[in-house]
RNA sequence: CGGGGUGUAGCGCAGCUUGGUAGCGCAUCUGGUUUGGGACCAGAGGGUCGCAGGUUCAAAUCCUGUCACCCCGACCA
């Protein structure tokens, strides 16, 4: 049983300076975890004792699924991480250090190469095959910039695993059993998840999902549909539409629009100098032409124009999806200018892609100079659109797609937005925020190609293994938990998640008072139920009754005034209701409630 | 890395403009009163005012530099 009086904490009745959302606030205030540097936190008692049984659930579910636990230091050599070449391109996320003779360690932002390299040193045949291992271990990120507590942290518990399959089918089963592990075990923790497609293809078509916990303190955005499909916004694709008849679509004509580098004042001269008869222009009249600077993996540095409707932004996020695993980033004015055939604000498709391509030059050949052109998916054949003469001044109108210009490729480029059709044809898409909270993820042969793990096949000859990770932010759930049960009096905890489960009060001065509390107390923890008593004597029973319920156990259970008629307090901090009880019954009734 | 903000007791803050013995609330300790919603009275302990220079008879306060931390964005699982 847990004593106030002895019990290692102090709660705070202010909140932090330094914290914003509630998890944080309340967690520190309440005395669950505290503050050592940015991103970094100790935890107390009642905090580790939620990361326990969070943890339990998590063990408990990845031993069901067949996978064995094993634990990894988190200070490593530097050398495994030089071999798959993440000591570089981990970046300055990554935890360096050196030891006293100058060797190169790390505190490790993940373990696959100690996953691999193990596997490597004890298995040598297909027989040995599938294995699955995990370990919950703490890691260490240097992240740019920690927010909102525990829920990105530098240093924070995940559990990771990682499959070990001879082939790919095996691989696919592995990462059943292990998608199938966590439903099971975010279900156990009561959260609210998506399971969000989650690259586009980057990774040469490997599968990859994200389980995210909608909250509007979420980093991630995501889409859904009133049908059900969810993606990250990367994975989004635009459904295209049908091609239409431009047979009697007029001719496309070049008009003067003085001073127009904006769309929103291109539409504006529009409207005034070159009017449509049957309604406005709009932005999405527009074609806008978007000049990005794309960095190839071995360092080349050149130009694409991206095509979009006008009325919509270029997503940055999109793009670096789709493009990679080159690096993208806005042309400055230095890139422009070493092409003189770009007029900045007036960029047209006449000197982009093929239309600007030599008579008979394939797109990549020596006589290809124009720019690489990639299309927004909406802009189909048919569509007419304003867009830049590449003249300062200067647009041309009804230039119609696939009449007048065409382009290299089409790009998920536009940003996302409400009302968008899903790509399944589920509906109207919705944009929401996510925490992220699992990520599973084929691997395939990287590491292990990099590392060099092969096992002999059943014809004897040496194979790569095909793996995959998996992982789940320990820490970060315990923060998302107190996130989603809170009120403004403190947490609410889920009973089977509770620090403990009863959190009895003794008010006033009245020793029968105490002798009946602390009689309940004993009688509930020996019925196996975790008791956390408030013992203090000379402390009002405002302060009392603050505290339980910035401590968030699920049941308050009352000593008082009550007593003199035979009755005690049981209030349910979920509801905020509260009841009389018969002393003599009490610890009776929240056994019988807890039970079910 | 860009923008904004803040560093004063364990926590939350005032004081700085206009230089002159470092304050308030909470928490902690002692004594007393109180005991169903963060009590009251009296007293006490606790601070190199982020750090380093400078100006001045005198610096929390003015000047210069520097470090740290927080928020938004970028980046990142």
């Amino acid at each position: 049983m847990l004593r106030m009086t002895t019990l290692f904490l102090r709660t705070l009745r202010e909140d932090p300076a330094n914290a914003e959302v509630a998890s944080h606030k309340l967690l520190i205030r309440a005395g669950y975890i505290r503050r050592a540097a940015p991103g970094i936190y100790s935890w107390m008692p009642l905090g580790l004792k939620v990361l326990a049984k969070v943890e339990a659930i998590v063990r408990e579910e990845m031993e069901r699924s067949g996978s064995q636990e094993v634990h990894f230091p988190a200070l490593l050599p530097s050398e495994p991480y030089e071999a798959t070449g993440r000591w570089e391109e981990y970046g300055p996320n990554l935890f360096r250090l050196q030891d006293r003779k100058g060797t190169d360690m790390l505190l490790a932002p993940t373990h696959e190469e100690m996953f691999t390299l193990l596997v490597k040193d004890m298995y040598t045949s297909y027989k040995d095959l599938p294995v699955t291992l995990y370990q919950i271990q703490t890691k260490y990120r240097d992240e740019a910039r920690p927010r909102a507590g525990l829920l990105r942290g530098r240093e924070f518990v995940m559990k990771d695993a990682y499959s070990f399959d001879i082939d790919h089918a095996g691989l696919e089963r592995s990462y059943e059993a292990q998608r199938e592990a966590y439903i099971r075990i975010f279900d156990r923790l009561g959260l609210n998840y998506v399971i969000v497609t989650a690259t586009s293809g980057a990774m040469g078509g490997s599968r990859s999902e994200e389980f995210l916990a909608p909250t509007e303190i979420g980093e991630d955005t995501f889409v859904r549909s009133p049908g059900g499909y969810a993606a990250n916004v990367e994975a989004v694709t635009t459904p295209v539409p049908d091609a239409l008849p431009f047979d009697e679509a007029p001719a496309a004509h070049v008009e003067d629009t003085p001073d127009t580098p904006t769309i929103d004042t291109l539409v504006a001269a529009a409207n005034a100098d070159h009017p449509r008869a049957d309604r406005e222009w709009t932005a999405a009249d527009t074609l806008k032409n978007v000049v990005l600077a794309v960095t190839s993996p071995t360092g080349e540095r050149s130009l694409v124009v991206v095509g979009l409707p006008g009325d919509r932004e270029a997503d940055m996020t999109r793009l670096t999806a789709a493009l990679a695993p080159n690096g993208v980033e806005p042309a400055t004015e230095a890139d422009i200018a070493r092409h003189p055939e770009l007029v900045k604000g007036y960029i047209g498709p006449g000197v982009l892609g093929p239309q600007a391509r030599a008579e008979g030059a394939e797109y990549g050949s020596e006589d290809d100079t124009a720019i690489p052109y990639l299309l927004d998916p909406r802009i189909v054949a048919g569509t007419r659109w304003i867009t830049g003469a590449n003249e300062s001044g200067r647009h041309v109108f009804d230039l119609v797609a696939g009449r007048d210009f065409v382009g290299d490729g089409t790009i998920e480029a536009a940003n996302v937005r409400a009302g968008d059709p899903a790509p399944d044809g589920s509906g109207a898409l919705e944009l929401a925020r996510g925490v992220e909270i699992g990520h599973i993820f084929q691997l395939g042969t990287k590491y292990a190609e990099a590392l060099d793990l092969k096992v002999l096949d059943v014809n004897g000859k040496q194979q790569v293994v095909s793996m995959g990770s998996y992982g789940i932010g320990v820490t970060r759930v315990l923060a998302l938990l107190a996130q989603l049960n809170h009120d403004e009096l403190g947490l609410k905890w889920p009973t089977h998640l509770a620090p403990v489960q009863v959190h009895v009060v003794a008010t006033g001065k009245d020793a029968a008072v105490f002798e009946a509390a602390e009689r309940m107390a004993q009688e509930l923890e020996d019925s196996g139920i975790e008791v956390l008593y408030d013992d203090r004597p000379k402390v009002s029973p405002g302060v009392k009754f603050k505290d339980a319920e910035l401590l968030g156990a699920p049941y308050i259970l009352v000593a008082g005034r009550g007593l003199a008629d035979g009755t005690v307090e049981l209030k349910t901090r979920a509801t905020g209701e509260s009841e009389d009880l018969p002393v003599d019954t009490a610890v009776q009734a929240v056994v019988g409630k807890l039970a079910q």
